[in-house]
RNA sequence: GCGCCCAUAGCUCAGCUGGAUAGAGCGACGGCCUCCGGAGCCGUAGGUCGCAAGUUCGAAUCUUGCUGGGCGCGCCA
């Protein structure tokens, strides 16, 4: 049974309870492929095709040969955009910044595009777009199917490890920033055209087994109604039966040989319990709007036929040393507290194969049954070390081999407002369903107080989507490495960078494409307030952003977004009328900047998870 | 002992891989309802970006060394 360093936490359970560890695991960890995310939408795009061209005929012979100088265009809080790219520039051909920037400019055929470029400081180049160019960009990309998003250069098999509970064990919040994060991703990643495998590591197996099927043989063999309606409860008694029976102790190390051996009625309770938790954890994941479903499990016991070819395969490439009767790798650049090389065990004393092992198998089946070519872990932080050592063997093994590659999507611990690990007065950890329960209960209050007139089942619905908004935003609006603070009242004050102020933008809009009767036509769109531009300006950034959350696998970059955009539509608001429009073309134009509004506030938020109600 | 992560306004967080005056929300103070949803908008106050060096035209961002907090380091997952 282990001592379980006495929490009893199931391997990816473990993870969200602990504090951050390592960003970036050593080996075959890099991103090789381009880090400019080109999309066509996006000014910026082709503004820097331009200024590559600019810089060339500024340069002349001059320019870099091999690699083409890169103008660095951002966007600016004192521009539309500007190019840092003089500066640095000027420096490697030896000549002064504002005139490198002069004749760039010079060179610059923009005129399409921006109606202003200018030089400031010591070189910078501030660009302004013109209205028109907006128009278009916007319009062609509003006629298009998939407004805005669009599909990565080179689409690849991904395979997202996340969630992974444990069987018979309640999810906590540790679970749920796994879950909440890896959905995201598969949600971005698919987006962009790739091709997501969700994997489900459940933790189904190993040497707990011995004590919950012998507690569910006390509990009631032979009874068809089995109900395991308090997870955690069933798991605790089974814990402390363990721990103050001998004799039951005895029987559950039994249970697992007999597990281990196949024993037919043993499998039988196994299957009965597995079957019970993966219920359960499909009701959370549709409760949750999780995509995933129970054909992505893919729990450890998928693995366990392959460990022993697994050990052999390792032995065939000569990376097994025996160490103190266990066979251990030991991946080069990872030291033990005695200084010496620190050992992977892939087989234990007793002959037994540890979490280590299955992950191996996971990695092996992965790049070669599932053929993928990046492998993403959405685990905690403190399991970098350990994941950092299995992808190192596995690259040793040659099942990791570029261009699959295998990253490490770490996150840091839930805590309370205590700073300290997440738990209940009583210093439980918190369930889930009652986690999911509060947040709706809150909104319900909320929508019942603002919006009395709405009919109580759309309440209820709203308050849904709200309080399971709420609670995904609030995880995904953080830097993920970061640890994060469970907070109910921010996270449900609606106000600020939350998920309610962010729906609540969306379905006033939705308000006024109501009352307008009509349906928008984007290609009526013509920029021409500042309000609009800046608008417009946020809104063909979605591409960009979308393909930087692909890269980093950083989702809180979208939720920044969709702040932002809910913000300049907010001011957009304030000042420009669109249903008392001066013109009727004025109107018909602010009701395409609406439309195209709240289709992509929709989407991103859709990217997250999140559902933007109508009217809320 | 070795290694990894974190440190930005009173609080909770951003800061787009080195750009100009470090931005939001909450809280505090002050404004905006004849007008498309006030779950909104505008303004004021609030900072030695943990400390110290270094790199350079330029550093919250990169390097090194400290300090503080957290985590990991052989048969649990």
């Amino acid at each position: 049974m282990g001592q379980e360093k006495g929490r009893g936490r199931g391997r990816r359970g473990r993870a969200g309870r602990l504090a951050p560890q390592v960003k970036e695991p050593s080996i075959a960890n890099s991103i090789p492929d381009a880090r400019v995310a080109h999309a066509m939408s996006d000014p910026l795009t082709p503004l820097t095709e331009r200024f590559r061209a600019a810089i060339a005929a500024a340069l002349g012979p001059a320019a870099p040969k091999d690699a083409p100088p890169d103008p660095a265009i951002r966007r600016s809080d004192r521009a539309d955009f500007q190019a840092n790219g003089a500066m640095t520039l000027a420096k490697a051909v030896g000549q002064k910044p504002r005139d490198l920037a002069a004749a760039i400019v010079a060179a610059l055929r923009v005129d399409d595009l921006c109606a202003k470029v200018e030089i400031a400081g010591p070189g910078f180049i501030n660009g302004w777009l013109r209205d028109d160019a907006l128009t278009r960009l916007l319009v062609e990309a509003g006629e298009r199917e998939e407004a805005f998003l669009e599909r990565a250069a080179s689409p690849e098999k991904v395979v997202i490890d996340y969630s992974s509970p444990n069987v018979a064990k309640e999810m906590h919040v540790g679970h749920l920033r796994s879950t909440i994060i890896g959905d995201s991703l598969a949600r971005v990643l698919e987006a962009r055209g790739h091709t997501v495998v969700r994997q489900n590591h459940l933790g189904d197996w190993g040497t707990p087994f011995g004590m919950l099927i012998e507690h569910l043989v006390d509990l009631g063999l032979g009874n068809a109604e089995l109900h395991i309606d308090d997870l955690d409860a069933f798991y605790r008694a089974a814990r402390a039966k363990f721990d103050a029976d001998p004799a039951f102790a005895d029987k559950s190390r039994r249970r697992v040989v007999l597990l281990q051996g196949g024993d037919a009625d043993t499998l039988a309770l196994w299957r009965e319990l597995v079957e019970q938790s993966r219920r359960y954890f499909g009701e959370a994941y549709d409760r949750l709007g999780v995509t995933l479903r129970d054909s992505d499990v893919a729990g450890e016991s998928l693995y366990n036929p392959m460990l022993p070819d697994v050990i052999a395969e390792l032995d065939r490439k000569g990376l097994l040393v025996e160490s103190d009767g266990a066979l251990c790798v030991f991946p080069p650049g990872f030291t033990s507290k005695e200084g010496g090389p620190l050992p992977l065990i892939v087989r234990k004393q007793d002959g037994g194969y540890g979490y280590a092992t299955t992950d191996l198998a996971g990695i092996r089946y992965r790049t070669q049954t599932l053929t993928a070519r990046r492998l993403l872990y959405v685990v905690g932080a403190p399991q970098s070390q350990h994941l950092a050592m299995v992808f190192a063997t596995a690259t040793l093994a040659g099942w990791l081999a570029p261009p699959a590659r295998a990253e490490h999507v770490a996150f840091g611990s839930v805590l309370g407002s205590d700073k300290k690990m997440f738990k209940t007065r009583a210093g439980e950890t918190v369930k889930l369903l009652s986690l999911v329960k509060e947040a709706e209960e809150r909104a319900l209050a909320v929508v019942v107080e603002k919006n009395p007139e709405l009919d109580a089942e759309t309440q209820r619905a709203v308050a849904h989507s709200v309080g399971i908004g709420a609670i995904k935003y609030a995880d995904l609006s953080s830097d993920r490495i970061k640890d994060y603070v469970f907070d109910w009242d921010r996270m449900l004050a609606f106000e600020g960078n939350t998920a309610p102020y962010a729906m609540y933008a969306h379905a006033r809009i939705r308000s006024i494409l109501r009352k307008a009767g009509a349906a928008p036509d984007v290609r009526a769109l013509s920029i021409a307030a500042p309000a609009e531009h800046a608008l417009a300006l946020d809104l063909l950034a979605f591409p960009s952003v979308v393909a930087e959350v692909e890269r980093t696998l950083e989702p809180h970059r979208l939720c920044g977004y969709v702040f932002s955009i809910a913000t300049a539509f907010s001011n957009f608001y304030e000042q420009c009328s669109v249903l008392q429009a001066d013109s009727a073309e004025q109107r018909r134009s602010r009701l395409a900047l609406c439309e195209l509004t709240a289709r992509t506030l929709g989407r991103a938020l859709s990217l997250l998870g999140i559902e933007a109600p109508d009217r809320m």
